[in-house]
DNA sequence: TCTGGGGTCCTAGGACCC
DNA sequence: TCTGGGGTCCTAGGACCC
């Protein structure tokens, strides 16, 4: 058995920890410049607030319901995440980090005590961290989200749903919408409802054969797990990234080359310490510049560039550079962009980087060492930009927006909330 | 006026090899 | 007039996930 651990509503929670008054109300948290509802509260759903709604689109309600918004803000939610995922290694055996908000746990408990353990593994969750969670404990990895969705549905599980039985998986896939099953997208369910496929009880009663002919090995993969047979492997420690991307919407249309420029130069800054954390080397990189697609009203611009790095590198300054002569390739000055990125492909493992005949005057140890102070620098507590290339500028700043944002509770000493007043 | 960011996997088709 | 068989690698596009 395999168990599936998943936060309920994962980032309205986390600031619910600190912001104690906003239990039982309805709160948003939104997406980058304010733009979508990433997150919601169940009271938020409950007005007809839907994930991915923009917010210039359901302000009216939540201004008329008194909806909290606050401006998303990630690094308290992936402290707070490492918390829950700290206590969770504590209470298992093994976990596998799925996600900011999910873990998968394996463990070594008696059939008899399963939901027993489910419900102290949420209930010591809740107690350490102050974040609730859904638990949801089966045979497979796509069963177990599955029976984590009752744990969250119904308080009578009190956290924790157990599907252990043949009758109990026929019973719980007839009360799952196919469109609610973990590997079935929007495309997928729509499909399968054109062939009268409703409940995820009717998708494993069709053969496999079709499932494979309609949607691949990946259809036939869930299909398996719902049927009780483990297809998706454990994957105890989390593989390097094969592709690493820093993106932005910018809040108005950008018509400046020297604003894109240091937009870029932050994405690299990204880009370069996370190349850095998991050792790894990007030989390719590729730009990307986008006008509004959702503004008709004026010309529209699509275009990215690749270049080619001399030798496979993590270094900062060396990944801006080649970020924007392909930025200046295609750059254009007619049009207002809205949104623009950076993505390094091609990535090696330090043993695999296989040094340039041709890099002449590179000292790439030197380099090495160089990123490697101002990773140190940049990691001690509080000053995570201590340390920038001075191309950055202003970097996003100026050209992003958030204008509900909420304090860094755990990460920064003037942000911590006083008790009791002095 | 205002619409997110970051990933993975599979398949088909083209280029190329012997 | 008639034009093979078997393979690899890469990319773009489409699907999915959180």
């Amino acid at each position: 058995m395999i168990g599936l651990v998943d936060c309920n509503n994962f980032f309205v929670s986390c600031e619910r920890v600190f912001r104690p008054e906003l239990l039982d109300k309805p709160v948003v948290v939104l997406s980058n410049n304010d733009g979508c509802a990433v997150a919601l509260s169940n009271e938020a759903k409950a007005l007809g607030i839907r994930r991915g709604d923009p917010m210039f689109r359901f302000k009216a309600i939540a201004d008329s319901n008194h909806v909290t918004v606050i401006s998303g803000n990630h690094r308290l939610y992936h402290d707070m995440s490492q918390r829950v995922m700290m206590t969770l290694r504590s209470l298992a055996d093994d976990i596998e980090i799925y996600s900011v908000d999910e873990a998968f746990i394996h463990f070594d408990i008696p059939p008899s005590a399963l939901h027993e353990y489910g419900v102290s593994v949420a209930r010591t969750v809740r107690r350490n961290t102050g974040i609730p969670v859904s638990v949801g404990i089966a045979p497979t990895k796509t069963l177990a989200k599955v029976a984590a969705r009752f744990a969250k549905k119904y308080p009578g599980y009190k956290g924790a749903c157990v599907i252990d039985t043949p009758e109990k998986v026929e019973k719980a896939l007839s009360l799952t919408d196919i469109a609610d099953v973990w590997g079935i997208g929007r495309r997928h369910s729509r499909r399968l409802r054109q062939l009268g496929i409703e409940t995820a009880l009717d998708f494993i009663r069709m053969p496999s054969a079709r499932v494979r002919e309609l949607f691949t090995v990946i259809g036939e993969r869930t299909w398996l797990e719902l049927n009780g047979t483990p297809c998706i492997a454990d994957e105890l420690t989390p593989p390097d990234k094969r592709t690493i991307t820093s993106s932005r919407s910018f809040a108005r249309d950008i018509h400046d080359f020297e604003s894109l420029r240091q937009a870029i130069c932050t994405f690299s800054t990204t880009i370069g310490r996370k190349l850095r954390e998991q050792d790894s080397y990007a030989l390719e990189i590729q730009v990307f510049v986008a006008t509004n697609r959702f503004n008709e009203r004026v010309p529209q611009y699509h275009n990215a560039a690749t270049r080619r790095l001399q030798e496979p590198s993590a270094d900062t300054p060396a990944i801006a550079r080649a970020a924007i002569s392909a930025l200046r390739s295609i750059y254009r000055e007619a049009y207002g962009i809205k949104k623009a990125g950076l993505t390094v492909t091609k990535l090696v493992s330090r043993e695999g980087r296989q040094p340039s005949l041709f890099a002449d005057g590179i000292d790439s140890a030197r380099r090495d060492r160089l990123m490697a102070a101002i990773d140190a620098i940049n990691s001690s507590p509080g000053r995570p930009d201590a340390v920038q290339i001075a191309s950055v500028g202003s970097g996003l700043t100026d050209l992003t927006r958030r204008e509900h944002t909420s304090r860094l509770f755990t990460t920064r000493l003037s942000d911590i909330i006083a008790v009791k007043a002095t």
